[in-house]
RNA sequence: GUCCCCAUCGUCUAGUCGGCCUAGGACACCGCGCUUUCAAUGCGGUAACACGGGUUCGAAUCCCGUUGGGGACGCCA
């Protein structure tokens, strides 16, 4: 249970200003709040990533002072130029416009972290010669063998030290041979970390339990550890407001200030969105659709999901649930903000969402909004060529194109059927094409053809045969305009939501089953990122 | 498993330093009204302080424990 009375002392130090007193002395110092949204450009653009720059958004506009947004692109192998447009776009669609960021440029930049490699070299070398971090020579081999001594065991599976005794020459000349290695920081051996936390007050934490963690990999790019807090220093944030996944890790953060001699920023660790299953664990695409994009394609305005967010935090305006950011920017109060995770309730989101529509919209509005939508010019003439061959009167466009302007497609559970196969096979097939799609990083006809030709040579089967239930999950009917082409012009979010729902239709996966088709997948395809 | 965080209706929450709470609102659900249908809308209803100990004249509100849930334990962020 949080302390009120500690909390809102805390709080009071920190935010005296958002109370209206002492303005005369604090308004200098409070001018200055820099916040960020730190998103990594690995896959699509998530609403926990909207719901987080929703409230570092609110807290800037709220104290005048700075929004910015990083790209966190440390990770190589996953991060994708496509990624970051589409978080840049849907941000931008959502209306929480940054002062600072990779496309509008700042004083602080460049706010992409592949481009700052330089500067974490040195900060590294710094630790590294100030005898706060080590080079580390294990192999993974070595490091998974040992974290799975220590978890049968039952030992904390954390990094045993093995090279911090490694001496300053050895480590320097191993090094210079050209041995591969690792950055680690040390960490105390003992004794107990205290953090603050803006909306819990002091955590604490034994040092015993946190292993030394690396940061510098070695491809020599840092860990997310690293670049965080040298970034958040030199960019001047002064409050990380960021998901609660980080607390464990912000012991970490606390040591690399100390050792840099810094002072660190104010921490707020919001509570994360859950699913709305019984176990409502963190949000995930499995479960959820957790995409941006979804939400945009199936119609969703963008002031009704920002509304939602910002409504489910617990942090309301005053009276009606339904407010505008402006509103919200002067009603807000991210000291009240709710510790419990909240489920994403989609029917609570419609509701609101109808609102706006009924209540914010004349005809000719909506018009507009329906265009920039889905009834634009744009999209019919991309229809268009596929329903013509098909349209004996103009009015067989209705029910021959409702799917492509729709959310869900009403189908037949019975007509899901992958001819002289089990269900069991059909529910593989649906999965493997769900991971394959994700993966694909532009969703074009080819494309998903190759895909779907691929997949129907690695399950020995006809493609026609193969793509008969996807064409019931995806179009609700046996006869309609072609798959590939008609997938592409729905997007990857509408289809990868409908072939959900047809699973789900099947009666759901098991964990076991799930873990079955990984490995499946893991044989076709390799590793399941 | 270990550590950390959290805990009011099915869901989102109100509950501002304990009394005005026989716990309020919203979504969802049910019923009734309005209406050519549906939706919208109006009215009404079902529904919660996880449990057990304290502290106190008095606890949803403070403390401890239990249980439950979540997160972390990556050369991901």
């Amino acid at each position: 249970m949080r302390s009120k009375s500690g909390t809102n002392q805390f709080v009071a130090s920190c935010f005296l200003i958002a109370a209206g007193r002492h303005r005369d002395n604090f308004s200098e110092a409070m001018s200055k709040v820099r916040v960020r949204v730190a998103p990594s450009p690995t896959g699509d653009p998530h609403v926990g990533t909207a719901y987080q720059a929703l409230f570092n958004y609110v807290f800037a506009r709220q104290h005048e002072g700075q929004f910015m947004l990083r790209i966190e692109d440390t990770d190589r192998a996953r991060s994708t130029p496509q990624s970051e447009q589409a978080i840049l776009s849907s941000l931008r669609w959502l209306g929480l416009q940054w002062d600072e960021g990779p496309d509008v440029g700042g004083p602080y930049g460049p706010y992409r972290q592949s481009e700052r490699t330089p500067i974490y070299l040195e900060h590294a070398r710094r630790l590294l010669e100030a005898g706060h971090a080590y080079r580390c020579f294990c192999t993974k081999e070595r490091l998974e063998r040992m974290r799975a001594e220590n978890r049968d065991k039952k030992l904390f599976p954390g990094y045993d030290r093995h090279c911090r005794s490694i001496s300053p020459d050895e480590s320097a000349r191993r090094a210079a041979s050209g041995e591969p290695f690792v950055l680690r920081m040390k960490i105390p051996v003992s004794g107990e970390c205290v953090m603050q936390d803006l909306l819990r007050g002091e955590i604490r934490k034994d040092w015993e339990s946190i292993d030394d963690q690396i940061l510098l990999k070695s491809d020599g790019f840092p860990t997310y550890h690293l670049a965080n807090v040298v970034d958040d220093h030199l960019m001047e944030i002064t409050h990380v407001i960021r998901g609660e996944e980080w607390i464990s890790s912000l012991p970490k953060h606390l040591q690399l200030y100390e050792y840099f001699g810094w002072e660190p920023p104010v921490f707020c660790h919001l509570p994360l969105l859950r699913n709305n299953d019984p176990a409502r664990s963190k949000l995930s695409k499995r479960k959820n659709p957790t995409s941006i994009n979804y939400y945009r394609r199936a119609g969703f305005l963008p002031e009704a999901l920002v509304n939602f967010l910002g409504l489910i935090g617990g942090s309301r305006a005053e009276g009606d649930e339904k407010f505008t950011l402006d509103e919200l920017i002067r009603t807000f109060r991210l000291e009240d903000v709710s510790l419990g995770g909240p489920v994403f309730d989609l029917q609570k989101l419609r509701w609101l969402n109808g609102r706006y529509v009924r209540e914010n919209y004349d005809t000719s509005r909506l018009r507009r909004a329906l265009e920039e939508w889905a009834l634009g010019p744009e999209m019919l003439e991309r229809v268009i060529p596929l329903a013509q061959p098909r349209l004996e009167t103009l009015s067989d466009w209705g029910y021959l194109t409702a799917f492509f302007f729709a959310d869900a497609v009403p189908f037949d559970p019975a007509k899901l059927e992958l001819k002289g196969k089990t269900r069991e096979d059909l529910v593989t097939v649906l999965q493997l094409a769900v991971w394959r799609l994700e993966q694909a990083r532009e969703f074009s006809a080819q494309g998903i053809e190759n895909i779907f030709n691929d997949l129907a040579r690695k399950f020995e089967l006809k493609l026609r045969d193969m793509t008969r239930p996807f064409y019931i999950a995806i179009t609700g009917s046996e006869a309609s305009t072609p798959l590939f082409q008609s997938m592409a012009i729905l997007g990857s979010d509408l289809v990868r939501m409908r072939l959900r729902r047809a699973l789900e239709a099947l009666g759901g996966i098991s964990s076991k089953k799930l873990k079955e088709m990984e490995k499946l997948f893991e044989s076709f395809y390799g590793p399941l990122a």
